[in-house]
DNA sequence: CAGTGAGCGAGCTTCCGCTTGACTT
């Protein structure tokens, strides 16, 4: 047994920190947080000082049992959990739980994973800070009165099963308030007149910086412009300088990874809990820009071997967000000098986002020089521009450069062709165009991210989590809108001539960005208006000042609570007596066909249009709003469209063919099977019987050739068709076939051995092996006619596998403990329903 | 998986932050 016990909150930091301690400590993970307020009710003891009751989670039982354990014989124990309000919360759970005795318990916080950073830290111990503990107890006291009073409201007076709270409905509101933007903008359209002349030979773009509001003013100067001469009037020559940004926090990675790899916020942090796993990247939760100096001195080194001297420039970056609280690093490589990994595509390129990144944050700046070249016209006082940018040196950007969020239309001004002042320059055409004023852009899950964060609030642990839990409530939708096509006008001069053109763009068109759906703006109306402190985008960062005050000791945590909860618990009296139920119910007119009322509200199920009201004798038609129609904007005519479906289409083969629009489409109903219609091809309302059979026929003949293969050894090995090509399935798993084999000609046991070499070759077709031989296990007692086959399919493979000897060895040992935690997730979940 | 939308009204839902696995494709 150690002498010394180290608890920190990650296991992977724990393995590491084990290597530079020695033999003499034992470092162990609480896996975060161990204790947290009981599920069930509020958790506070409002009797009592707002006193929290705390349990031991249910999922950290079997980890505090074995910290407990080794607490037990350890001479001294530290308490290494990050150093911020959380980790300090963190240490004083353990302290409680464990109960560890003062004269044997030291707190000691490092922020970088570095060997001298740990043993400094382990020559300046100090005692758990309760204050900072306080404001933890404050912070998680008040999300839970705020959530859980809020969100039975919403269960009354909305809907069920909805929520609310301190960041969730404040990230729904910036998107519906975001959305109300959009709905009250109207573009307006002006002329932008650019011209492209010849210097010598070479032709040059010049615009003029104006906007014409009138098409007739811009039309006028075009026909100035018809016997203008061009004269260069002036030739400014300014030098630029571009800096690196700073090394990447979780936003800023979120961002940058959304933007150049596509990655979706979650996507990112999967990836990144990969690399920060397999010792590749420094720890990938952090608010913090710093690098410690060993990086800095590292990413050195490599900026001198790769680039050389002129490269280099260290820098050290300070954290500009609101309530960052700094406990690691930034996210950097844990090896500068390792420019390519060895893994997946999406882990090797994020982490070259990520060394580039870092690397060029420690880079020279990049100077540039840019030209500005004046053209005017005579007889006219409007002047055309022309830009052109040369990078000098390039500096850092030779290595890394930031991407914009918004495709801006500004074209990369390039090189200029050698112009002298007070030359001529003959123009080969000016062309006057239509443009439009631009509505603000909807988020994207990264953009709001970084609102989020420019805010304070949410944490990087939570940014992830947090859209999650507005789209999984169906506030937020993320999905792709077609555009509109809108026409605008150009007027072109060349030649003398003026001409005059209509042309068509496609505007307006989204991809993965999020849109707020009826539920999350009437909820939004409701808690703005009756909550309107809690849903001020400033209420965070007001309530995070009082509780640092607390974390000074200037503010006793209860004293403030109470403060809050006194003021908020009668506007939680007065909105669930006084507010009305809130169903956005609008009125659209009167059906033509029954005269009777249309109106648009929000049922049980989601937002419906319906014909007539429950109190008539008649019952009401209903029809749901269809995707991308919200209660707010939909009008009259839409709406009575919706009633257009279902639609007969008509008999075939003596049984009724139907089309609708269902949760997943447009679609044909003919004998109790579904065939989807084809996007963007049919059209419900139109559609055709003939077409609809087309397509019911097509199915059939999909179906029947769905299975290129079956085996009598095992009936569950199928070679299947499949959307994206011939497949192996077996027992719910897929596998892929190499592409030089031809799918019809395979044997049972060449299945069997591709299934045994995708089991092993990745990560994730490692995981499947546990799949496919657990379903094994379960399915053999259920069928025992069956059964005998199967266990062979299961040997087989790891016969196969055996002379990869790490391979088996790694799927034993993670397949051991499978069973147990399945167990006992089971019997959790049982109690839950 | 492809429709539901009152009615009797039980018992349920819910927060934010700190961590990984567990799941599926």
């Amino acid at each position: 047994m150690s002498d010394n016990l180290v608890i920190v909150e990650s296991p992977a930091k724990a393995k590491t920190i084990e290597k530079f301690l020695g033999k003499d400590y034992l470092v162990k993970s609480s896996f975060g947080h161990i204790r947290d307020l009981v599920k069930k009710g509020f958790g506070i003891d409002f009797e009592h000082g707002y006193q929290p009751q705390y349990v031991v989670s249910e999922d950290k039982e079997k980890v505090v049992a074995e910290l407990l354990k080794y607490s037990k014989t350890a001479k001294t124990i530290w308490l290494a959990s990050d150093e911020d309000r959380e980790g300090e919360a963190i240490a004083w759970h353990l302290q409680e739980v464990l109960e560890l005795k003062p004269e044997k318990t030291r707190r000691i916080v490092f922020h970088e994973i570095t060997k001298e950073a740990i043993l400094n830290a382990v020559q300046h111990p100090r005692s758990v800070d309760i204050n900072l503990v306080n404001a933890q107890q404050a912070r998680r006291v008040l999300d839970r009165l705020v959530g859980f009073e809020l969100s039975p409201i919403l269960w009354r007076k909305i809907k069920a099963s909805l929520s609310a709270g301190r960041v969730q409905s404040v990230a729904v509101r910036l998107i519906v308030d975001r959305e109300r933007e959009i709905l009250a903008f109207s573009a307006e359209s002006f002329f932008k007149v650019a011209g492209t002349f010849l210097a010598g030979k070479t032709p040059v773009k010049a615009d003029v910086a104006q906007k014409f509001g009138d098409e007739k003013l811009a039309l006028a100067l075009l026909k100035k412009c018809a016997s203008a001469t061009f004269t260069v009037t002036s030739i400014e020559k300014k030098p630029a300088k571009r800096t690196p940004t700073a090394p990447f926090t979780t936003s800023t990675l979120q961002q940058e990874a959304s933007r150049k790899l596509g990655f979706s916020v979650s996507q990112t942090m999967r990836v990144a809990q990969r690399l920060y796993e397999d010792g590749y990247i420094t720890y990938m939760r952090t608010d913090s820009v710093n690098l410690s100096e060993q990086a800095i001195a590292a990413a050195k080194d490599a900026i001198l071997k790769i680039y050389g001297e002129k490269y280099l420039h260290t820098r050290r970056y300070t954290t500009k967000s609101k309530g960052a609280q700094e406990a690691h690093e930034a996210i950097r490589p844990s090896y500068m000098d390792r420019q390519n990994i060895e893994a997946g595509s999406q882990e090797k390129r994020l982490y070259e986002l990520i060394w580039k990144r870092t690397i060029a944050s420690q880079m020279s700046e990049a100077s540039l020089e840019r030209t500005i070249v004046t053209i005017d016209v005579s007889g006219a006082h409007e002047k055309f521009v022309a830009s052109g940018e040369v990078v000098l040196f390039d500096g850092f950007l030779k290595v890394y450069m930031e991407s914009q969020d918004d495709d801006s239309e500004s074209e990369s001004a390039g090189l200029l062709p050698p112009m002298k002042e007070g030359q001529v320059l003959q123009a080969s055409s000016i062309v006057a165009t239509e443009r439009f004023t631009q509505r603000p852009p909807r988020y994207t899950e990264a953009t709001l991210v970084r609102k989020l964060e420019e805010l304070g609030i949410g944490r990087p642990s939570t940014y992830a989590p947090t859209i999650s839990t507005v789209t999984t409530r169906g506030y937020v939708i993320k999905e792709d809108r077609e555009g509109q096509v809108r026409t605008y006008k150009q007027h072109t001069l060349e030649s003398g001539k003026i001409t005059e053109k209509i042309l068509k763009e496609n505007t307006g068109a989204e991809k993965a960005k999020l849109f707020p759906s009826d539920v999350g703006m009437v909820v939004t109306d409701y808690l703005v208006e009756y909550f309107p402190k809690v849903m001020d985008f400033s209420f965070t960062a007001k309530v995070e000042a009082e509780f640092d005050e607390i974390a000074e000791g200037k503010v006793v945590w209860n004293e403030m609570i109470d403060d809050f909860y006194q003021l908020f618990h009668k506007k939680v009296e007065d909105a669930l007596q006084n507010s009305q139920r809130a169903t956005a119910e609008r009125k659209l007119g009167v059906d033509p066909k029954t005269g009777k009322d249309v109106i648009v509200r929000i049922g049980r199920f989601g937002p419906l249009a319906q014909i007539g009201d429950t109190e008539s004798d008649e019952k009401p038609q209903y029809a749901n709003l269809q995707k991308g129609q919200l209660i707010e904007t939909i009008t009259l005519e839409e709406a009575l469209k919706l009633f257009d479906l279902p639609r007969t289409l008509g008999d075939y083969e003596d049984k009724t063919v139907v089309v609708s629009i269902g949760r997943f489409g447009p679609y044909v109903r003919h004998d109790g099977k579904f065939t989807s219609l084809k996007r963007n091809v049919d059209d419900p309302m139109t559609i055709t019987l003939e077409r609809a059979v087309e397509l019911i026929e097509e199915k059939r003949k999909q179906e029947r050739e769905k299975v290129i293969k079956a085996f009598a050894e095992n009936e569950e090995l199928q070679v299947l068709n499949g959307r994206y090509g011939p497949y192996l399935a077996c027992s719910g798993v897929n596998y892929k076939i190499p592409k030089e084999v031809e799918p019809s000609s395979l044997t049972y046991e060449q299945c069997v051995e591709i299934m045994s070499q995708q089991d092993g070759s990745t990560p994730r077709r490692f995981r499947a092996a546990k799949k496919f031989t657990d379903t094994k296990a379960k399915a053999a007692p259920k069928t025992k006619a069956k059964a005998a086959p199967k266990p062979k399919a299961a040997a087989a493979p790891k016969a196969k596998a055996a002379p990869k000897p790490k391979a088996a060895a790694a799927s034993k040992a993670k397949a051991a403990p499978k069973p147990k935690t399945a167990a006992t997730k089971t019997v959790a979940k049982k109690k839950k329903s």
